[in-house]
RNA sequence: GCGCCGUUGGUGAAGUGGUUAACACGCUAGUUUGUGGCACUAGUAUGCAUGAGUUCGAUUCUCAUACGACGCCCCA
């Protein structure tokens, strides 16, 4: 049997669903916030991604899916969405038009060569924002807000943001040396993974878990402390933003990210939901004003944000978020003898293009199994396809909640069938009619929640 | 790259060094039923990831490989 690749997955079924509805709901926010849709191609020249990201790292020594194609060209299948929006701002001269900031949205697989474990594929679809030409701490706060409201729309409670600022270059600079000054004399009591991290990336020392009670680690000294003027107050104003805009957050100065090309704000968004695997955090971003110009752009700043939607589907299904996801079908026909199979065939296709959610069957099951698979697939409506019947232009429809039976004139069957449809509409399905939370978060006014005053 | 655990039918799975691999769901046929959903009866894996080894004999023990799960590293 030939099987899937190491790390790539099939969605399908209900899993599909929800993944199509955080779709959808990413697609009708983006559109509230006013950001363009771009499509970048899913491989790109290695260069791109190497220069982007810094040669230094695992993620391009060895965490890149990398090859050449017959022409001898070196390409690499995208690890993130960033990189290609940026290249293709710089290419299509997105900076001459007057129309300004650029503000993107994406929403694509990216490949990552890794050991597959929760929560991370070596096939992953990730959604991301980036606004390019604005450096007003506004847009930081934008991009915050609009992450914290898609997870919110999309029905999860507990959601935490942590921001940091790791400050402009200068102030960087001079917090790293800060940083390795101080773990010198302490280098012995930290592990070996940490030891490591001295030489390659000291920031993420403050990331480690194994020292994470580590006293040496909790008297490093912090970024914030070695922000010139110019960086608090920019720290400031974002979070004065968030304020404004009702985002609670909390700073949290171990927020390092990985990548060279950071500055100023960084932040990562946790979702605490039990089972979520070793790793919480759900979607994460920062202010990246030198990555344009590092790729041959002119110098402009930009700040933006990615989500895994794997994870966020992940999320859904282990908090079991009730999603306004249909997963019924109108009516069900059936039938026994040939004639009556031919009929449901017809009138299926009536029914349908009149707009009905119709299924009939197709693998000669008895009606037994007939009225079975009718249950499976949540039909409001079954119809045994009678010959009698249908000599004299009826049929019997029968409600599957409450088992009644009627007959209907072929005539007015469409008629019959919108007017019943419509009034069980009435309730909205996003939440548990018995067990009602306070938010309904599809938007609707919803039933239960005025009967429960 | 490293570590730990796992791999049994259409599905969820139990289990054992030795004639017929438990149970459940599903499915099929039948009884009953005003056209199903309940109940009952019968059927439904010559096979326990692959390869090698130990053994009189292995699905069960050992090793390797593949795949999967989780964790570390790394995290765009």
């Amino acid at each position: 049997m030939i099987k899937r690749q190491k790390g790539c997955n099939d969605i399908y079924g209900k899993e599909a669903k929800i993944w199509k509805y955080v779709d959808t709901v990413i697609d009708a926010l983006m559109e509230k916030y006013n950001y363009n849709y771009i499509r970048t191609p899913i491989f790109e020249a290695t260069e791109l991604f190497h220069r982007g990201v810094g040669e230094t790292t695992d993620i391009v020594s060895k965490e890149s899916y990398d090859f050449v194609d017959k022409g001898g060209r070196e390409v690499t299948l995208r690890p993130e969405g960033t990189a290609g929006v940026v290249r293709s701002y710089i290419e299509n001269k997105m900076y001459g038009d007057p129309n300004q900031p650029v503000k993107v949205y994406y929403n694509g697989t990216m490949y990552r060569y890794e050991r597959p474990q929760s929560g991370r594929d070596r096939e992953l679809t990730q959604f991301g924002v980036e606004i390019l030409g604005s450096d007003d701490p506004m847009s930081d706060a934008e991009v915050i807000s609009l992450a914290v409201n898609l997870y919110k729309m999309l029905g999860l409670k507990e959601i935490k943001v942590n921001i940091n600022s790791l400050g402009d270059t200068e102030s960087r600079k001079a917090y790293r040396e800060a940083l390795i000054n101080y773990f010198k004399p302490h280098i012995d009591s930290l592990c070996d993974d940490c030891r490591e991290r001295f030489e390659k990336n000291p920031l993420r020392i403050l990331d480690c878990k194994v020292d994470a009670d580590n006293e040496v680690l909790k008297k490093a000294p912090k970024t914030l402390d070695y922000l010139n003027d110019e960086s608090r107050d920019r720290f400031l104003k974002v979070q004065e933003y968030l304020e404004i805009m009702q985002i609670k957050y909390e700073i949290n100065p171990n927020i390092v990210r990985g990548l060279d090309y950071y500055n100023h704000t960084v932040f990562e968004i946790e979702a605490k939901v039990d089972g979520f695997g070793s790793n919480n955090v759900i979607g994460a971003g920062g202010r990246y004003n030198g990555l344009v110009d590092q790729l041959g752009g002119p110098e402009t700043p930009c700040v933006g944000f990615a989500s895994g939607i794997g994870r966020i589907v992940m999320a859904l299904e282990l908090e079991k978020v009730k999603l306004p996801i249909n997963d019924s079908v109108d009516l069900f026909l059936m039938y026994v003898n040939e004639d009556e199979k031919k009929y449901a065939a017809y009138l299926a296709q009536e029914l349908r293009l009149a707009g009905f959610v119709v299924d009939t069957e197709y693998t000669d099951r008895a009606l037994k199994g007939q009225f079975k698979q009718a249950d499976r697939l949540n039909a409001k409506f079954t119809c045994v396809l009678n010959s009698e019947d249908l000599d004299n232009n009826e049929v019997k429809i029968k409600n599957n909640m409450t088992k009644e039976e009627e007959i209907i004139s072929l005539d007015v069957l469409i008629y019959y069938l919108d007017e019943k449809l419509s009034s069980m509409d009435d309730e909205c399905d996003c939440c548990d009619h018995d067990n009602c939370g306070d938010e309904c978060h599809c938007g609707d006014e919803c039933s239960c929640h005025d009967s429960e005053e």
